[in-house]
DNA sequence: GATGAATGAGCATTCATTCAT
DNA sequence: TATGAATGAATGCTCATTCAT
């Protein structure tokens, strides 16, 4: 007299608590890149969220958690993105591609990057000016990377003598990462310029030309 | 056993109650910029400024009065600073000076007003980012100044024939205001480069000559 | 990629679920015996006993049900035990043997129970402290029997002349009663003395010598 | 024009707030002994306190805190008590006193501080049930010390020939230590016997007697 | 029958703020 | 004026409990 039970355990089961768990995460970012993470409390999350709040710390232990999943995973993402994508395709063609289009290409990755993820961007870039630890992965995961590959580009470019001078590695970083972060950051985060309008893939272009071939006239710069 | 505390309380009383409310003051700022405004107590502030929290709020009513009066007192320092000194000293050489020591002087003032104020800046740019009030305020009254000023640098560049391109000013101000951004909020933020060991001056002049007559040789712009 | 379980539900399902019962209540008897009832979770509960949380509610309703069926199903099984096998025993001795042995035999089948359910003792005690309704329990259900049958033997010795003095019950029941308990729960509870070396036979026949005979020679009493 | 304020900092300032720490203290003994530590709610100690929540943790940090404080003030006085008053005082008279006496000294000195302090006294044997830290603490401070007093007495007994058998020191502890507490938490837990009509003075003197006389007389001893 | 996802009331704790002295 | 004792609303978090599957 012995009888079976057959129980459905597949993919849809695990479905629903997965899609609650992205919910938190989705709200969580939304909400802390517009009013930063202690001004966001998990009560209006949960709230937004459409969860109960216990329901935020059963999947991610505490506040503090959650904000670091939201870290970790941008730069998880971010670096799998580089390695995988961005990197490769660009230096697949770094022999026939002239500096110009090789850099466009590195900054149009980044930025397509940042643009898709710009309200985590925003959280990571709070947490990095406030708290220690999360400048820490920063600077030691997304920073250094970028470091990294720039040198590797910045260092050929003087090989095949494509620089006008000897410009240091810090200063060209410090124009073409500044005007990167400037555009995608504090541009959006001021709203200044109608960013609707925009074509993020002219502006990175616009703003490469600039950079690459200088302001003045050769005349001009006394 | 009752004991008593002989307490000086006369002469310069005025005096002690201003230096008072600027410890205070000065203290917030240390502490906002590196802790953030939501994480760091009064209670924090009172022992640091070795008052009690009572005084804190006697002087500033309250914890976001205390901040406002940080941001908009570095507000109104900046212009009083942009238009009695850097603004007029700049402009009162603009015939006889080329507009890459144009540019550089107002960079130069600018960063030592960021260099002088760099922990405030630190509280403002925060701020700027979470809070809607003071990211009003910041547009209004800063970026906005920025704005003017730039645009009549440009436009005056471009009428002398100075400009290699027509670039338009909002190209211009990324690339230049995002260096220099990236330069005092960035680099000091991640304290990156040895920070200690560089003249402010020099890397802004690296920094502007790079901009300037750009980076790459004419023929390898495709 | 749906997956499937085949469980096996069939015969014996019944006892399956029983033992899952007293799995539940093993468990829970275990751990508040160490932790107390508060600080356990029934979360923890469900972990230990390898069940989920759902199935503790299904069958015991509440913690605090089941609190109450761990002390209600202890007292049952002591007066049980007290009534079936100790008390009958003992009195069908009580002729033909000396009001010593027939206390060490009490003792001795009392500490017999209260070492095989220690933990559950344990549980009694602690809540026997600080719970109203189940010290009234504890009181009704235990104390009352130990005052009886205590009464009945102490009369009984005194009856027979086999007092040194005429001390009343309550003294008798504090100096054996407060010996047991101080061996059962407290030495227990402290671990001090090398408990694992013990028999414990043995120490009841020791403590009960002494209580018997006295401590101090004749002359030495005041 | 100096002037001068005259302020008094004496005893009668901190008194105020001596005293609100204090009533929090008595009110949580009160509570925690008759409920227990968990089921304890801070806000229901606040209320009966007559003080906000915000001061139980102004002045003590955490629940855990407040306990600890509890346990420790409790176990600090008794062993000044101990040090300070019973114990030197009843060696004083060990020469000229019977172990009856001296052990009936030093029982009535101890049962008067549990008297005083028998809230207190249950919140410790309450949490040496079921925590481990505490339960450590009390082995280590008060279970030891009680060790150490007792095994001075009875060994200086012996060596007298006053005791009829070479019982061993934790029998002799386990009957007289076992009864005492008995007496001064067990029945007080249970409220048997009508506390209130009782002398303790008079129910230690009685129960001494018992067990240094024994129970039996000589030929009912088999 | 058994699960585990979800809940929400209730908890300890924090902290800006008040106010009598 | 300056203090610091006292407050209590609000927060992050816990956990017994429910219920659809």
């Amino acid at each position: 007299m012995s009888e079976y039970l057959l129980i459905f355990t597949g993919r849809d089961r695990m479905k629903k608590s997965e899609e609650t768990k992205q919910k938190i995460l989705d709200t969580t970012i939304e909400m802390i890149s517009k009013k930063g993470y202690a001004p966001t409390t998990t009560k209006e999350i949960a709230e937004m969220a459409g969860v109960s709040e216990g329901t935020i710390f059963k999947y991610y232990g505490s506040k503090k958690d959650l904000l670091r999943e939201i870290v970790d995973k941008t730069i998880r993402e971010f670096k799998e993105y580089s390695v995988n994508e961005a990197i490769p395709e660009v230096f697949a063609r770094v022999e026939d591609k002239s500096p110009r289009k090789l850099l466009y290409l590195l900054m149009a990755e980044r930025a397509q990057f940042f643009s898709d993820h710009s309200a985590s961007m925003q959280v990571i870039i709070q947490e990095t000016m406030i708290d220690e630890s999360i400048r820490e992965t920063f600077k030691g995961e997304v920073w250094s990377e970028m470091t990294r590959v720039s040198d590797k580009i910045f260092d050929r470019a003087k090989e095949l003598g494509q620089f006008k001078k000897e410009f240091d590695n810090e200063t060209l970083r410090r124009v073409i990462f500044g005007s990167f972060f400037f555009y995608v950051i504090f541009e959006g985060m001021l709203d200044v310029n109608n960013r609707d309008d925009e074509n993020p893939t002219e502006v990175i272009e616009l703003t490469l030309d600039l950079i690459l071939s200088g302001i003045l006239t050769d005349d001009s710069i006394s």
